[in-house]
DNA sequence: GAGCATTTGTGCGTATGTATG
DNA sequence: ACATACATACGCACAAATGCT
């Protein structure tokens, strides 16, 4: 019965016996649709059993298709969650000249920024010391979301010494650009001197301010920028969606 | 009955009623014997309900001294799995002249590295791209742990165009340092362009190698090094410990 | 996956000590 | 002497995360 198929299937567009392992066929036809966006960055792929399904071929065929695809970067594979489109990621440049703004709209996207809190506390012992002041003194605690393209990027917590920035709290309810804020109080420029790179879980709020699974980490980063005269101008501890943001450090 | 205690009590070693708080007795208690090493980096120190058996007090009262402790980064507290001693932080610098030796030396710990695997496969796209080679031409594919102080630090795969070191494979048989190894290959000196930084979870071959709890993030690097003359020497990824690692950038 | 033991996290109620006015 | 406020400490119960079977 079972003729040879010479053109391709009707229901599953796949041609059997062609000299085109099937594999490879369905890894082109999800590959082109993840391209033609039918399947969103960051979605969800139907499940391994739904695709053998479709395509009417075992699961074990459907694997070899992902396993390729997931090589190839173009997805993800979690096991017992699900395979999704992996999503692009965006290259964050860390250099002396770190500004937010300006990284994301060099990978032509769009920055945008939301202030999450603004505080007046006291320095404990090691924030004192970095920022150069004595324990107990107020510092400006800012905490702010900054999105690439509508999409969670990091969530950064920056401490401002207060005695010298007194108007900053004003300043950043106006606008919420940091660097705007501290040349409207007199520090034109600053720079980054070291930055501190280590990973964790997110907490559960930062999880969800990142809008990202509680199981993927953050890349969590300590900066010190310094005006021209050398004077520490803020400390910042920064949360990135890992997977989402790559840090990209030149030498 | 129950006179006031002004001495310490026999068993436990606090004083109650002496104008200093229990919690403070037990934090200060604990910070002790951590500094003198009855409790050892990254050890579990015992539950609550054991301390507070053994200071006689109600385990809100160890939590609280346990917190003060968390605060000042000398343990760290994992729900469901129990405290544990902070592990001393190895600082990684990473600049245009990285080596993993000289790193470690540099925070007067000793370093260590294991071969792990050593092999010749065809380049992948991505990969020869990167290398500047052709896609499937040999590459020398060398896995290695590092260690400092005998702990596990990290995982690296190098990637180096096989028809430019035909000799590699021999040479990190006899020692595992791949600076020594290209230097005899005729690579006295090489510069670290770039490195690309994300994090995620470890495969269970990841957090077995590195000694780590599968919960606990992997820094994921990729650099790229090149000789004086510019030409790609190698492409390496590396999976540091999060959490005994922090990647230091300078600008 | 369900079930279980272990361990930390959280909430509530209560009592006592200490400092302030 | 009294009221108030706050920190300390205890007891109990349950929630949540983890690891193991």
């Amino acid at each position: 019965m079972t003729p040879d198929a010479v053109a391709p299937d009707q229901s599953t567009g796949l041609t059997r016996r062609q000299g085109i392992a099937l594999w490879r066929q369905i890894q082109h036809t999800l590959e082109a649709e993840i391209a033609d966006g039918r399947h969103k960055p960051g979605a969800r792929l139907p499940t391994e059993a739904e695709l053998s399904a479709r395509f009417a071929v075992n699961r074990h065929t459907v694997r070899r298709a992902m396993e390729e695809l997931q090589g190839r970067g173009l997805v993800r594979i979690e096991q017992g969650r699900g395979s999704f489109v992996a999503e692009d990621v965006v290259d964050y440049r860390l250099g002396p000249r770190t500004r937010f703004s300006e990284n994301i709209r060099a990978q032509n996207r769009e920055p945008a920024g939301r202030i999450l809190r603004i505080a007046e506390v006291p320095a404990e012992a090691g924030l004192a010391e970095a920022l150069g002041i004595r324990r107990g003194r107020a510092v400006v605690l800012v905490e702010r979301l900054a999105l690439a393209d509508g999409r969670p990027v990091v969530i950064g917590t920056h401490h401002f010494p207060a005695a010298r920035f007194p108007q900053l709290p004003e300043l950043l309810a106006q606008n919420p650009s940091i660097t705007a804020a501290l040349a409207a109080c007199g520090v034109p420029d600053y720079r980054r001197r070291v930055t501190r790179i280590t990973a964790r879980l997110p907490t559960p709020e930062e999880a969800d301010l990142l809008q990202q699974s509680r199981s993927r980490p953050v890349l969590v980063t300590e900066a010190v920028n310094t005006d021209p005269a050398g004077a520490v101008v803020d400390v910042t501890q920064s949360r990135y969606a890992a997977g989402r943001v790559q840090l990209v450090v030149e030498s």
